[in-house]
DNA sequence: CCGAAACTGGAGCGCTCGCTCAGGTAGTTT
DNA sequence: AAACTACCTGAGCGAGCGCTCCAGTTTCGG
């Protein structure tokens, strides 16, 4: 039987999770609080270090969530064509706030296997969709994203970009 | 005669610019404090509000100061060759810094117009090198310090993936 | 229906933060 | 050398931080 008070929690943990993400992608990772993150997702502070051992892991377990989330959608694609619209769908501010959790991966060495996965989802990714010139695709579509977080970048172009040979 | 009181002032101000960039690169915009910077400077922390207006006036001004060499250095490049080497070159930890930094420009309004000249100067780069394939070439560049910065890059890889066409 | 387990939330501790300010120090001018 | 002024600084304020604690509430199994 299922225990109504563990159900009850979860949907508040991923409340928590939920209101994290949009407040690295409002005002970044440093704007994550205790006090900010409760606000957002509207509980009382004490609720987040009742759900996650501190605030830290609460930043970590939503950085790892996104990045599943993100390589899933990658695995997904079908085609160069798909890829180039799909990097045209992307919302600059969720990219921004994906950006923000890089870095922190970037930075900390218990975060390493985050950054790795990524580029190793990318990699295959471009190998699978242009065997003859995945270096230079999986390169192109990293700068893609970078671009994309800032002036947005449309399907047309993206095309244009990724199919480097014709 | 110049005032031996303002040289020293300028001499103090530099060094601070220098230690906020230090620590940025160490660990991140967030631990961009005045007491912080003041530690990294050896300065006693009122020295930091008395060169500049606030904290956030000392870590724009190093914004702007890093991107004007960042940008400095791309004009000068002379081929692709010499890019490929270029970003080969580069410290792992100055780009986090870098990119730390980016990400502050593409939050905030004001600091667009820094974001928008770094990527003007990467896509002249470009059109200068490689002017057949100019819009690949630029993604893959950014692609490739995304790399850079976290796993490195060789030169050898760096030419494969910047020419493309080859 | 009752004890246990899961959940809730407010108070508050020690700490660092950005910033202000009154006053001290040292280089320049007369 | 005295007056002036630009430069410099330690102390401290109010605010927000992560986190702990514990008394209260809800929901469960037996």
């Amino acid at each position: 039987m299922p225990d109504g008070r563990r159900a009850k929690g979860a949907v508040r943990r991923r409340a928590l999770l939920e209101a994290t993400l949009r407040v690295v992608g409002r005002d970044g990772v440093a704007a994550v609080s205790q006090r900010t993150v409760a606000a957002e997702a509207d509980v009382p502070p004490s609720a987040v270090l009742y759900y996650f051992a501190s605030v830290d892991d609460l930043l970590v377990t939503t950085l790892r969530e996104v990045n599943d989330r993100y390589c899933a959608e990658l695995a997904e694609l079908p085609s160069v064509e798909a890829l180039a619209a799909h990097v045209a769908a992307l919302d600059p501010a969720a990219l921004v706030a994906e950006y923000e959790l890089w870095l922190l991966a970037a930075r900390r060495p218990d975060l390493r296997s985050e950054l790795t996965r990524w580029d190793a989802t990318v990699d295959a990714l471009a190998a699978r969709l242009a065997p003859d010139r995945a270096e230079t695709v999986a390169a192109a579509l990293n700068g893609l994203y970078l671009r994309a977080a800032t002036t947005g970048v449309d399907a047309e172009a993206a095309l244009r970009v990724l199919r480097t040979q014709d």
